[in-house]
DNA sequence: ACGTCCCGCCAGAGT
DNA sequence: ACTCTGGCGGGACGT
């Protein structure tokens, strides 16, 4: 059976000739190279498996099942469960079948990995059995909430399965180091949490700094500035980077990161930013960023919102995420800070950045209201017009003399003011040049409302001046 | 041109 | 011998 489904699933789905498809169709056209993406994929499999699994619930997943539910090749699941596995968002119970957790682990283990960065032993990591933080950091994966998980233990401890060492895993006594999840090995785990430590250091992380962090270990501070060097270090880099981004797209769907406004990053380098749960010890003022609803365009590309965590209350946990109002469209920072500030050391960049992004927030803002103040204005100028038949050259005649006004009328301030000056309007056709003299150029009968003077009340309308 | 990342080869581990 | 797993890099795609 698993031997049928695994060999049909096996196979390659086959370059069909596309049809012209219309937009809608395209959007779940499985041939379309976006739809195949790591992200695409991972969205569906997220329709299958929710990310709030409730506690104590437990959901298998048979991969040769989901393969065929999602149409995949079982290649690709092995990316996406991978990366799950690593976060201890899923965990391998037997050949074919992993169980699902969700993200109730996920932010115990970002705690543990933040505890550890702070505490500089992340570098420690590389040369250490992954066994060895289950002592001091007791977390672990699938914490027995029901018979079932102790199953899954017993399961575990019984070597019926694989045993995999399982990173910050606290899966007791790991006995085989030379497990496929080791900090130090080139797995798509390792490289996942790796990449997720990076957002301690910097809140906004390009793939190629990443890359090169990875590659050249935990330097992080030397890694922007190591030269591409010979033709095998590139192309090892080149390799690194295609895997982060088969993490970077994994963790999107997931949540976890997001991409960030493409139009201000270095170059056409693609920074990712953290927006996951808020991490213990994360202080306040710290920033995230929130991906919003819905991804534009093609989905290449995020639209984002920054987030800044509002000052912290009780314990860190209280922080509560506060949605600042930046968009990417008002998410305007000067390449200049990006490249020189964005992620030096700790915050300090980062909260410069904020200080710009702020400032260019209000600027903005105060902009749309006047735009809006304006068209409000306009809409009740036109209104105005149109019940006294203005032509716009009246109204340019009224708004540059102060020496009339109109009554009844409110909107434009030019024309607020000069309903106050209470002046004559004869003064103003005076300037006509169609006008030979005072006011008489006001035809009878054409003015429904009143042009107050200081003389006498003319009745008419002024138009075609 | 170059960033992005899909695809599947193939090797090692497990059965 | 066969299957499962997943590192890896070629090269297609998108901008």
């Amino acid at each position: 059976m698993s031997e049928e489904i695994s060999s049909s699933t096996k196979a390659t789905p086959t370059m069909q000739a596309t049809p012209i498809l219309s937009a809608s169709e395209a959007k779940d056209d499985p041939n379309l190279r976006k739809n195949k993406s790591l992200l695409a994929i991972c969205k569906k499999f997220l329709e299958f498996y929710p990310l709030d699994l409730p506690p104590g619930t437990n959901t298998d997943i048979p991969l040769e099942v989901l393969a065929e539910k999602l149409n995949l090749s079982r290649r690709r699941l092995y990316d996406i469960i991978n990366v799950m596995e690593s976060l201890q968002m899923a965990v391998k119970v037997t050949k074919n079948l992993y169980r699902w957790y969700g993200l109730r682990n996920v932010k115990k283990l970002l705690d543990q990995l933040k505890q550890l960065s702070d505490q500089n032993r992340l570098q420690e990591l590389d040369n250490l059995d992954p066994g060895y933080l289950s002592s001091d950091l007791p977390i672990t994966p699938c914490e027995a909430e029901s018979p079932s998980e102790k199953l899954l233990q017993n399961l575990l401890e019984a070597k019926t399965v694989k045993k995999r060492p399982c990173l910050l895993s606290g899966l007791k006594e790991s006995p085989e180091p030379k497990g496929p999840l080791t900090w130090k090995n080139k797995s798509l785990g390792g490289t996942c949490l790796k990449f997720l430590t990076l957002f301690f250091k910097k809140e906004t992380v390009s793939l190629d700094w990443a890359g090169r962090v990875l590659l050249c270990g935990e330097d992080e501070d030397n890694a922007d500035n190591k030269s591409d060097g010979d033709a095998d270090t590139t192309k090892q880099l080149r390799n690194k980077i295609r895997r982060i981004y088969d993490v970077a797209n994994v963790l999107t769907a997931v949540g976890l990161v997001c991409k960030l406004p493409p139009k201000e990053c270095t170059r056409r380098r693609l920074f990712y930013g953290y927006c996951g749960p808020v991490i213990d010890n994360l202080h306040s003022g710290e920033k995230v960023y929130v991906p919003s609803a819905e991804p534009t365009g093609a989905g290449r590309r995020v639209r984002n919102t920054l987030a800044v965590l509002e000052p912290k209350s009780g314990t860190n946990s209280d922080c509560k995420r506060k949605l600042v109002l930046f968009s990417e469209n008002d998410f305007s920072v000067s390449k200049k800070l990006c490249k020189q500030d964005l992620g030096t050391k700790e915050l300090s960049a980062f909260s410069i950045l904020l200080a710009v992004a702020e400032e260019e927030r209000l600027r903005l803002e105060r902009a749309a209201n006047e735009v809006k103040q304006e068209k409000k204005d306009e809409k009740e100028i036109d209104l105005l017009c149109t019940e006294n038949q203005l032509s716009t050259k009246d109204l340019e005649y009224i708004e540059n003399r102060e020496h009339c006004e109109l009554e009844g009328v409110s909107g434009r301030s030019a024309l607020r003011s000069l309903l106050e000056t209470n002046q004559p309007p004869k003064s103003v056709f005076a300037d006509s040049s169609s006008s030979k003299s005072g006011g008489q150029m006001l035809r009878k009968g054409q003015l429904s409302i009143p042009f107050r003077t200081n003389g006498p009340e003319i009745m008419g309308k002024c138009s075609s001046l």
